[in-house]
DNA sequence: GTAATACCTACAGCGACTGTAGCTTCAACT
DNA sequence: AGTTGAAGCTACAGTCGCTGTAGGTATTAC
């Protein structure tokens, strides 16, 4: 009666590569799934569903860690609803501090090829500022990776 | 005449740590300096401000990549600026455009935040959400990674 | 029957650092 | 002069979230 599914079919509607979702499996986020009699994957509806929900998330920037925990609580449906909550939130908080940093870098990257006149490196405006962070309105901040 | 700068003082200076500046030592961003009879890093003035362009670009999101290429066309001062512009100009695109998607994933965090009532997860409109990307307004998009 | 496609495992690589282990050297103080 | 603590050294592994590759097996379509 269920629907079953290749890892192919998967990765088709996650819109992601297959090696993706085994790297899921492998680091836990998704239970392993039964094998055929080749050897390959079968998901079902239950997988289905985990996987939509770990994409979303990643749409929305969380983390695997976040989505780990998240996946863990949704396991509990009696379980309150404030945790997921105050994920959510910390997450949203983090994108809002992501995008001010990223807008006063567009910003001074914007003033800094506004007042760039086209001669040669020796005069560049964007060369003198990127040199000179004194020439520069934005406020230094830590440099450190983020996530999509 | 001439300053010298202990790696420690370059590292105070360029807001980063002590590694982050033997890496781009070791990636041939920064110029091998002297070294000390005792084997320790003697840096001048033009290591200096080497590091000061490379730590200011960082700032604004520019890759090592970029910011190898922009350091070459300053070592040649007679070249025109036309080429450090096109790379400003391309990665201030990048940036426009990750706005734009942080953006997107803001206003539906906080779409789907503001729907939640704090019962249990069985309800959740968080949970809801994230399981289900027909609730979602966000567009998807790619998820790989950006630099801060 | 054959060819193309999809699947399998195992592992290396990306970017930009960061952390650790196990040393040596230097600067300051008694 | 000795000692202590901070700062420096090398070499290498780990982070995150995949992505790519090599070298094989299974399935599907014609």
């Amino acid at each position: 009666m269920s629907k079953h599914y290749t890892i192919g079919q998967m990765a088709n509607a996650g819109h992601c590569k297959v090696q993706t979702i085994r790297y899921y499996e492998q680091i836990g986020l998704l239970p392993h799934p039964m094998r055929s009699e080749g050897n390959q994957r079968i998901y079902t509806q239950t997988h289905w569903n985990r996987l939509g929900f770990i994409r979303h998330s990643r749409e929305l920037g969380f983390s695997l860690e976040r989505i780990r925990e998240m996946l863990a609580l949704n396991d509990d449906p009696s379980h309150s609803c404030e945790e997921v909550d105050l994920i959510a939130s910390k997450h949203l908080q983090q994108v809002e501090s992501k995008i001010k940093r990223l807008q006063s870098m567009r910003d001074e990257l914007t003033r800094m090829i506004g007042r760039c006149q086209g001669n040669q490196v020796a005069d560049c405006r964007i060369i003198e500022v990127l040199s000179n962070h004194a020439l520069c309105s934005v406020e230094r901040h830590s440099v450190d990776g983020d996530d999509d």
